[in-house]
RNA sequence: GCCGGUGUGGCGGAACUGGUAGACGCGCCGGACUCAAAAUCCGGUUCUGGCAACAGAGUGUGGGUUCGAUUCCCUCCACCGGCACCA
């Protein structure tokens, strides 16, 4: 027999097979049908986790379906290389980022080729390069020709001491990471992308997408947020000149029931207000403090203050107090709301703490309106009724209420219908040295200059190390000082980059075309795109996609590309989890242990009833499950593992251990059951082709021409109905965790079949060649070795999906299920062509089945043809 | 706080369209082989009672619809993801 299971010679064989066929460079072929399968490329932080590993073995597996499939499949991968970790690794390691970034994406295309994926890497790309890049400013410098793109002020987190902003992740409990100093919020000027503009497309579209997952698509159209209502206005006096405090409201019906009216800290009436109110100026600032995140601002204590300025209700022209409000969001609608605490939560909590009138004016169907002493806030409050104590409006409905107040408040000229979106434009500027430039030059006579398209790209200079006090690029006259393209003056370049959401919102286009220097994508992409799967983590479910749906449609209408939505399907992939570790230390510090120095010990039972430290054999705390991080010491190197299991028995624990969709609970001994799997199917084919003449199997043998025996026939059924179910599940269903199980029964089933008769053999060559192409997308190298073990000069990588004998699924006999009064009583075999009759007959003539009837009044019988009878009797 | 999701044996999971709950694997228990161990192979393994046949209970909680519910509806609980400058 064939020496043991050796996956590092195997691997290394297989991969350079493939690469000598060059059998992963795709070009349009007009032949096939095309499939274009993308995963989300990776940040190069340094070494592939396990999440990329799961992310890329399912893109692996459903690129070498479809190919198998008789497809023209494109997989290609890339670098989303710009980004703020590499910074910080500046910064710890004074190395310049682009060094740090260059090593990285090197050493990981090492571990990407090591796990055996079909990638076509001639067209690769990172999107540091200035090849890449220059188009993210070409396309910016057309959206700021046609208004897409524009200036305004923005928020952002600012760290006082080292003058510098800061990206949320580095605002911890409301201070700066690295002074302690508290963060405070900054307006500064900010480049905007008008996604806004396309909103309403983007919500519509999303029923377009029957491929996406059903939260997804939820998700997104919960962001975007639409809301139909009213917006209208309280006019008010200020230093003998009129204005109008403008609000939007879903809830107009409700108008009369208005106490007060909220602005957000930031409003400038707010502003005018404390001017010469030392206390509200004191709240004002308490607001501004702490960080710009919205989950945050969301859980504060809900607080406020008035501003001793009054405005007057548009239609009963009452004096109305204005609030300054912390819930009070600038950036949704206009900075400033109606206050309705009868029949708003949030305002009923406000108005109850600070002591404004509760008035109620809505009579939510069959409720007494006598709630004015309503102590606490009841869900019933809320919902629509019928308007009272609201004069003219009093007996509407929602609807008819709100018609009618939006008509007077028009005629009046202080209010109309609004559609209020919860999206918000785009914000791409970043203060940061590791990005794409804004190709912008500020020019003190001409103002802001677009870069010409002959200068571009503007080449981000890729030695500099930043130290956590601002940009350095601000620091560099070499790059921050230039001539204005149009008078010839000295002038200041744009020092703020571009945030990295730009960079992956098209590179899915950009690879269609890598190897363009002329455009940035060209009629290739037309061929490939859209992408046909596309692959990634939930956590991109929202930003990330709405980005490149927003920057694909933009291309689109500039006439770049000719499709509209990027990703036909989706699949998002769970979490990769593994267990925590820990042990308090004497000064109350706790010390993680990475699963492997960890021995777990069970019961009699497998329960687990403790864990020890290897190294002391002392016991250690189980935390419970989380994702992998270094702060809890809880990661696996995937490079390990391929070196000690190879790559094929860690591609096969990964996608056996969970669905796609679901977390995965990482377990060495997993891995190992895998490597087990790969050792036994290793040793069935060599076993069986010492003892087997070829290549020659049963497939199209007739039983009008052969007698097979009961077992040949349940042998051969087993194998077809498998290979139906593997490709339902790799194709269809998309989860492979079933269809491994699957093939798994069937080595059982093919291992306990014992006909070694020359048929017998056939049988079981048969049955090996159908399990080792099932398997050639899960376990690629391993296939390949055994397929030509099996006597096929052919590469695998080459064969088309096996196709399904339909006379081997031929059943004559069916097992029926019995039940009474639902419960399981007993099973019963007839002929598969046998009528309801024939069945009912059958099932009631069951023994164990009479016992539980006997006696009693047959109700009712339920026959299920092929599964199952239920025979429903009287007490 | 808002939005989205998940919950099934000791563990990961299966049951796809309302029809046998626990496929497949891990762990554990027992056996074979071995001087011994590893590896491998065979058998067992939801819980309770019983030698067994079998019976009862059982899919986070409480309720509902149905001949029949892990699956559909409502309530509550727990956990996870996102919240616009992490990627």
């Amino acid at each position: 027999m064939q020496e043991r299971y050796d996956p590092a010679a195997i691997e290394t064989q297989a991969q350079e097979l493939w690469a000598a066929k060059r059998a992963f460079s795709v070009s349009e072929d007009p032949s096939k049908p095309k499939y274009y399968c993308l995963s989300m490329f990776p940040y190069p932080s340094g070494r592939l986790h396990m999440g990329h590993v799961r992310n890329y073995t399912i893109g692996d597996v459903i690129t070498r379906f479809m190919r198998m499939q008789g497809y023209n499949v494109l997989q290609p991968m890339g670098w989303d290389a710009f980004g703020l970790p590499a910074e910080n690794a500046a910064m710890a390691n004074a190395v310049p980022p682009a060094r740090w970034t260059y090593d990285n994406i090197a050493y990981m295309k090492g571990q990407l080729k090591a796990l055996g994926f079909a990638i076509d890497w001639e067209r690769e790309v990172a999107t540091c390069q200035p090849e890449y890049y220059r188009w993210n400013q070409w396309l910016f410098l057309r959206m700021l020709e046609k208004g897409i793109a524009y200036k305004k002020t923005g928020v952002v987190n600012w760290d006082p001491v080292d003058q510098t902003v800061l990206a949320n992740e580095q605002v911890i409990d409301g201070k700066g990471w690295r002074t302690g100093a508290l963060v405070e919020k900054r307006e500064i000027p900010m480049y905007y992308l008008r996604i806004t503009d396309y909103a309403q497309d983007l919500l519509d579209a999303l029923n377009d997408l029957p491929g996406w997952p059903e939260r997804v698509r939820t998700m997104q159209a919960n962001w975007i947020g639409r809301s139909e209502g009213v917006r209208l206005s309280f006019p008010y006096e200020l230093e003998g000149e009129k204005r109008l405090l403008g609000v939007f409201t879903t809830r107009a019906d409700t108008l009369l029931g208005v106490t007060f009216c909220a602005v957000a800290a930031e409003h400038p009436l707010a502003t005018y207000a404390a001017q010469d109110n030392p206390e509200l100026a004191a709240f004002i600032e308490e607001c501004k403090r702490g960080t710009a995140m919205e989950a945050e601002l969301a859980m504060m204590e809900k607080k406020g203050l008035p501003t001793g300025l009054f405005v007057t209700h548009p239609i009963t022209g009452e004096s109305i107090p204005v609030w300054v409000g912390n819930y009070v969001l600038m950036t949704y609608g206009e900075g400033a709301v109606m206050g309705v605490p009868a029949h708003d939560e949030r305002d009923f909590h406000f108005a109850k703490k600070y002591g404004l009138p509760i008035r109620f004016v809505i009579a939510p169907a069959g409720t007494d309106p006598a709630q004015e002493v309503a102590e606490e806030w009841k869900s019933e409050f809320g919902e629509y009724g019928v308007c009272i104590n609201s004069g003219r409006y009093d007996g509407l409905g929602f609807a008819q209420a709100v018609n009618a107040i939006a008509q007077d408040l028009q005629s009046k000229g202080l209010g109309e219908k609004h559609v209020q979106w919860r999206l918000r434009d785009w914000g791409i500027s970043r203060q940061r040295y590791w990005g794409c430039p804004i190709p912008l030059i500020h020019c003190v006579a001409c103002g802001d200059v677009p870069v010409p398209d002959e200068d571009l790209p503007v080449v981000l200079p890729e030695g500099l190390v930043p130290d956590g006090s601002g940009n350095p690029l601000a620091k560099t006259p070499s790059f921050a000082q230039c001539i204005c393209p149009k008078c010839g003056g000295s002038a200041k370049r744009e020092t703020d980059t571009m945030d990295t959401f730009v960079d992956s919102s098209w590179y899915f286009m950009r690879f269609a075309s890598a190897n363009n220097d002329q455009a940035m994508v060209d009629e290739r992409a037309n061929y490939w795109m859209p992408v046909d799967q596309y692959i990634g983590g939930i956590e991109h479910a929202i930003l990330h996609l709405l980005y490149s749906r927003f920057w694909t449609r933009v291309m689109h209408d500039m006439g770049l590309i000719s499709i509209k939505e990027p990703f036909q399907n989706l699949l998002t992939q769970g979490m990769v989890l593994n267990d925590i570790y820990s042990r308090k230390t004497g000064e109350g510090r706790i010390q993680y242990f990475n699963p492997a120095e960890v021995e777990v010990e069970f019961d009699v039972k497998g329960a687990r009833v403790g864990a020890r430290l290897k190294a002391d054999n002392l016991p250690v705390e189980w935390e419970g499950m989380r994702t992998m991080s270094k702060s809890k010491n809880n990661g696996v190197d995937p490079q390990k593992l391929v070196n000690e299991y190879g790559a094929d028995s860690v591609r096969l624990f990964m996608m056996f251990k969970a669905p796609p969709e679901d977390t995965l609970e990482w377990s060495d001994e997993g891995v190992e059951g895998a490597a087990r799997f790969m050792r036994r199917l290793w040793r069935m084919v060599w076993e069986h082709v010492e003892v087997n003449a070829g290549p020659s199997t049963t497939q199209g043998e007739s039983k009008d021409t052969v007698e097979f025996t009961d077992a040949q026939r349940d042998m051969r059924r087993a194998a077809h109905s498998t290979l139906v179910k593997v490709g339902d599940d790799l194709g269809r269903r998309r989860v492979f965790n079933t269809a491994i199980a699957a093939v798994m029964e069937l080595m059982n089933t093919l291992a306990k079949f014992e006909d070694r008769s020359e048929r017998g053999c056939r049988i079981v060559q048969e049955t090996l060649e159908l399990i080792v192409q099932m398997l050639a997308p899960i376990v690629p190298h391993a296939s390949q070795a055994l397929w030509q073990a099996l006597g096929h000069s052919e590469a695998l990588i080459d064969r088309a999906w096996p196709k399904v004998d339909p006379e081997a699924l031929i059943k004559d006999v069916v097992e029926i299920v019995i039940q009474v009064n639902g419960k399981l009583r007993g099973r019963v075999n007839v002929p598969a062509e046998a009528s309801e009759d024939a069945i009912r007959a059958a099932a009631l003539a069951d023994p164990n089945v009479q016992k539980w009837i006997e006696g009693k009044a047959i109700r009712k019988v339920i026959v299920v043809k092929g599964k199952l009878v239920n025979v429903v009797v009287g007490a």
